[in-house]
DNA sequence: TGAACAATTAAGCAAAGATTTAATTGAGAG
DNA sequence: CTCTCAATTAAATCTTTGCTTAATTGTTCA
């Protein structure tokens, strides 16, 4: 029998593991906020094309053939949540890549995929 | 949309770049799926949950606080995503993480975020 | 000053996503 | 076979998100 189990009312070893999982929880709160920032199709690319070079909000739109405000709206978006940095100059903003762990994340996330699709 | 001017005259250095950031952009496609897997705080529950110890869909249920068909709904986006396995025991259905990148994608954002909170 | 351009912000709308209740499938027990 | 429980799927609702157009801010240069 699924001694595991706590869906009936006899197993109920996980039972005794309940407060410390729900403690657990506490340990990613508020992760899936960055993800969420990787989490479009639009934001990884703009993150991986800072990866190679820093750029301003034009090249982006036009490398990306998109409009200025939505790239603007989603570096809005990285930059709160700290995955790019920016500094002004003359009307240009230029943008980068504030440290290493995007290229990291998108590197395992690149991993995965490959390996998912391999089997 | 449709700005083939960049930034008027000033960023021309980057006109010669956008064929080859254009074809980079190929690198990362599709890898959006796998953040967006995990860009819910309960999924990223789930996934950090899983990494801990197997456990069936009542018991993600019951940890969380959540109804079943809830939790059943983004186990079935982690499973598309080939985040998580399961194996089923009776009734019950036992989820699992299906290899080490999530424990990495999670490691990786935990460190940016506690790094961001600092800095 | 004011004209021109880069960038951001605002408002509105269409599409996608999360949760609930209800119905259905699958498996074991009586 | 029928009943029960775990899990999934379906339908419906509500929220969130991404993009567009328009207006605003900030900067440079004439």
């Amino acid at each position: 029998m699924g001694n595991q189990d706590i869906c009936s009312e006899y197993g109920i070893s996980v039972a005794a593991e309940v407060p410390r999982l729900r403690d657990s929880m506490l340990d990613v709160a508020g992760l899936s906020e960055i993800f969420k920032a990787m989490a479009d199709e639009t934001r990884t690319r703009i993150l991986h094309l800072l990866s190679q070079q820093e750029l301003c909000v034009c090249d982006l739109a036009l490398v990306m053939e998109m409009s200025l405000p939505a790239v603007s709206h989603h570096l809005r978006l990285l930059k709160m949540m700290r995955l790019v940095a920016y500094r002004r100059e003359g009307k240009q903003v230029y943008y980068r890549l504030s440290d290493h762990h995007v290229v990291d994340l998108i590197r395992v996330a690149r991993e995965h995929f490959t390996e998912a699709a391999d089997g």
